[in-house]
DNA sequence: CACCCTTTGAAGCTC
DNA sequence: GAGCTTCAAAGGGTG
């Protein structure tokens, strides 16, 4: 897969007119099957092949990282499902793809040991030095439609080649076993875990204990990007070029919103898009679990969110009332009515995508796709009134949007619904769509929203 | 200079 | 198993 320079999906790109749709109308090929078994989880037949190299780990800033999903437009989406025998082998427990064989894994890094290094790798992490990927692609290598059937060799010697011992199972077949950190890995002593000198991963002949020790604080295999962070590796560029702001929280905050603007078959492209880095991630570190980065950030920020969980849910009670003193202004960071705020909702653009009849398919419970904020964009500086609406909409859409991604399946309900459909829409929802609220996901929309009016009409 | 802010989703933890 | 917490990216702001 030869990165398409012309891709929207560059950060430096051309944007298509289209916006950032145009990209996307690339069918996405699982919507063809039953919505159950397409984004659905791990389990679902993967596309492994479709697996693309995501930046699971740390780009050079100047790298647009989702710059892989060019390869997915052009070439693994096409329109048919992936051979069976291409499908990992799923662990039933976990449903996660038992690690592969060296000769299925990822069929996305085709790379040839000699050709490493010579092209910008999409995942980024195979990127030790600026401009000095560690993939390499070789020339139509991602043209195969299953390029797993041709890879394999190579790709395995890369891994084998690339990566850490001791951040992959040793015994795997087929992992990394060099001194070569993946950009995933991130060195404790530049970001996260302090830890003691002692950077070499070759270190070896030490104590156990020293060689606990070390283990232990190494290189920091961060956890996969999940669709929203890829969504938003992409798009930041684009929201940032199209804005004035460059403050991530009120970028993030955009993005947010265009995400919730996305159809479905644009946020299942990064549900797949997530899932396939998740997969690659177990292959690249089998003995990698979330636990392991797991309460090892900052402290102080565990107890900040606790509180503000806290103020949250009073918020809740007191729905409305000013009780956000412990949160700060979210509206600083959102700019006034900008075009930015939510480009395609100012001229309505957002429903390019609508209920189509895939999209139907894909989202039984999917109401009508217009939502309210093509009809209200949701500014930053609605009134509170509007915003409080909007907020509570947010949140009952979140909530049939965290049921259905619990289950390990993309939000159906990718869109918001319109104002007065919620209700309607939910009752109406199937059973198997429970509308189970996830408060830590729902409510912030709930309370953030309000408490931003509050705070901006404060102002 | 470490952390905050902000977003969503995945996964871990707690009960 | 439900509910909550943490982390993932990002970069200006903050103390």
């Amino acid at each position: 897969m030869i990165p398409d320079l012309s891709s929207p999906y560059l950060p430096n790109g051309p944007l298509s007119p289209g916006g950032a749709r145009t990209y996307l109308q690339m069918k996405w090929p699982l919507l063809d099957v039953p919505s159950s078994a397409t984004v659905k989880d791990t389990r679902s037949p993967s596309p492994a092949h479709l697996s693309n190299k995501v930046p699971v780990v740390q780009h050079p800033h100047h790298m647009h990282p989702l710059t892989p999903l060019i390869t997915y437009s052009n070439d693994h989406f096409s329109p048919g499902s992936p051979p069976t025998h291409l499908s990992p082998e799923i662990d039933p427990k976990t449903g996660i793809p038992r690690p592969p064989h060296p000769s299925e894994l990822s069929p996305y890094y085709p790379l040839s040991p000699g050709a490493v290094g010579q092209i910008p790798h999409p995942l980024g992490w195979l990127v030790p030095q600026q401009g000095q990927p560690m993939y390499s692609l070789p020339p139509g290598g991602f043209r195969h439609p299953y390029p797993a059937l041709a890879m394999n060799a190579s790709m395995s010697s890369l891994v084998s080649s690339r990566f850490s011992p001791h951040m992959v199972a040793p015994a795997h077949p087929g992992l990394p076993t060099s001194g070569i950190p993946h950009p995933a890995i991130v060195s404790p002593i530049v970001k996260q875990e302090p830890a003691p000198p002692s950077l070499s991963p070759a270190v070896s002949a030490k104590s156990p204990v020293t060689v606990k020790k070390e283990e232990e604080k190494k290189p920091h295999v961060k956890k996969p990007l999940n669709a929203f962070m890829l969504y938003m590796k992409e798009m930041r560029a684009k929201v940032v070029a199209e804005c004035t702001l460059k403050e991530s929280a009120a970028i993030n905050q955009i993005l947010g919103r265009k995400w919730h603007n996305l159809s479905r078959e644009e946020q299942a492209k990064y549900y797949e898009l997530a899932r396939k880095e998740r997969q690659l991630h177990s292959q690249l570190y089998p003995t990698w679990s979330a636990r392991d980065n797991y309460g090892k950030k900052k402290k102080r920020k565990r107890e900040k969110q606790l509180s503000q969980t806290q103020s949250q849910q009073q918020v809740q009670e007191a729905e409305g009332a000013l009780a956000s003193k412990s949160k700060k202004p979210c509206v600083q960071y959102l700019p006034p009515e900008k075009p930015c705020d939510s480009p395609a909702s100012s001229h309505g653009s957002m429903l390019d995508s609508p209920a189509t009849p895939s999209a139907a398919l894909a989202s039984p419970a999917a109401p009508a796709a217009t939502h309210s904020e093509q009809a209200q964009p949701l500014s930053l500086t609605t009134k509170p009134e509007t915003r409080a609406q909007l907020a509570l909409h947010s949140a009952t859409f979140l909530s049939a949007k965290a049921a259905a991604t619990s289950s390990g399946q993309p939000p159906l309900l990718s869109r918001p619904l319109p104002l007065g459909s919620v209700p309607t829409a939910l009752l109406t929802s199937p059973p198997s769509f429970p509308a189970t609220l996830h408060a830590h996901q729902a409510l912030p929309v709930l309370q953030a929203q309000p408490l931003s009016l509050v705070t901006k009409s404060a102002h």
